[in-house]
DNA sequence: CATATCATGTAAGAGGTTACATGATTAC
DNA sequence: GTAATCATGTAACCTCTTACATGATATG
C-alpha cells in the first residue's frame, strides 16, 4: 500500500484521469486521446503516460482491468482517482507556461549575421500560418451542420488557437517596421 | 580539460552567454539581467544559472575572473563561448513551447461544479489584464522622448506581449458565448 | 512471409523547481 | 546591533525527452 493519501497530482497525471472518466483505456489509447483532446496546448509523451499510470496505480487512483488481446491493459479510474481529479480540477489553474525561442533569437539579433534574421522570421511565420490554417479548418469542421457533437471546451480551445495565431501573424507583419528591416 | 568540442548548447545556457557578451557578470548579475531582458518569455532560476555557469566553465565557454568584494565571481565569455553562442544563435529557433493549464481546466469543465468555471475564468482574465497593462506601460516608456536607447528586439518582444495578451483578452470576452454561460 | 501497426515498457540523462545552508556587507 | 540585501552554492526531487528493447497481431 503506497502513499496512503497520494501525492498531489501534477497536471499531466490529472489530465489522464480526466480522459479516463470516459471509460477504461490502455496507455496506448491514452496517448492518442491526449493528442486529440489536449495536444494543441499540452504536450505529453508515451513514456510519461506509462510512468504516470504506474504511479497512479500504486497510489490507487487507477486500476488495471483484465488484459485484452495484444497485451492490452485497460486502466480504469477508481473512486479515489475521481476524488483526486475533482480536487485538481477545482484548484486554480497555474499561470501559462510559455517559452518562445524565437524571442530569444530576437533579443540577441544584433549578434546575428545580416540577412539571417529575415530568413529566420520568414520560416517561423510560415509555421504559424500553417498552424492557424489547421485551427481554422478544425473549427469550421466542428461548426458545419451534421458535425459530431463535441464539448464546448473543444470549440473554446480552438478559438483560442485561432486568435493566438492570428495575433502572432499580425505581429510578424509589424516586425519589419519595428526592427527597421527592408 | 573536459569535453573538447563541448556539448550542444541548450537555450538557457546560450542566453547566459548572450548576456555575457555585454561584459563579465556574476551569477547573481545574470539572474537579474535575464529577468530584465528575457524574463517575459523565458523562465530561469538562480539554481539553474549557477549550474549552467559551472558546466560552461568546465567546457571552457566562460572563465572565472578575479573575485571581487562579497565573494563576487565575475564570469567572462571566452572565444570558444562566443563561437558556441554564434552557432546556437544561427540555428533555427525551436517551435514555441506552450502549456496552458487554463485550457486543460476548460477541456474538462463539464466535470466542474456549476459556477466554478465562471470564477476561474474571471481570475485568469484579471491576471492577463494585469500583464497587458504591464507590457503597455513598458512599451510607452520606451517610446517616450528621452527614453533610454534600447535594442529594437526589446520593443519587438514587448509588442509581442501586448498583441498576445490583447488577443487572449478578446478571447476571454467571447468565452461566455462559446461556452453558453450566462 | 514481410511489413505496418499495436502495445508494452526500461534506461539514461537533461532540464527545471523548491528548499535549504552559509556568510559578507550595507543601511538604518 | 539588527535587518535587508548581496552572493554563493548544494541537495533532493520532479518532469520531460530520446532512444532503445521486445513481442503480438493484422494486412497485403
Amino acid at each position: 500500500m503506497a502513499a496512503v493519501n497520494g501525492r498531489p497530482l501534477n497536471a499531466t497525471a490529472a489530465s489522464l484521469l480526466g480522459l479516463l472518466l470516459d471509460g477504461p483505456m490502455t496507455g496506448w489509447d491514452l496517448v492518442a486521446a491526449a493528442q486529440r483532446r489536449i495536444g494543441d496546448f499540452w504536450t505529453l509523451t508515451q513514456s510519461q503516460v506509462y510512468r504516470e499510470l504506474a504511479t497512479m496505480a500504486a497510489d490507487g487512483l487507477v486500476e488495471v482491468g483484465p488484459p485484452g488481446p495484444r497485451e492490452r491493459k485497460p486502466h480504469a479510474i477508481t473512486d479515489r482517482g475521481r476524488e483526486a481529479f475533482a480536487r485538481w480540477l477545482d484548484a486554480e489553474p497555474a499561470p501559462d507556461q510559455v517559452r518562445i525561442p524565437l524571442l530569444l533569437t530576437l533579443a540577441f539579433a544584433p549578434h546575428l549575421p545580416p540577412g539571417r534574421l529575415a530568413e529566420v522570421i520568414a520560416a517561423q511565420r510560415a509555421g504559424h500560418a500553417r498552424r492557424l490554417e489547421g485551427y481554422r479548418a478544425a473549427r469550421e469542421q466542428l461548426r458545419a451542420p451534421g458535425a459530431p457533437a463535441v464539448g464546448a471546451g473543444r470549440l473554446a480551445t480552438l478559438e483560442y488557437g485561432v486568435r493566438h495565431e492570428q495575433a502572432v501573424l499580425d505581429w510578424f507583419d509589424e516586425l519589419p517596421a519595428i526592427l527597421g528591416l527592408p
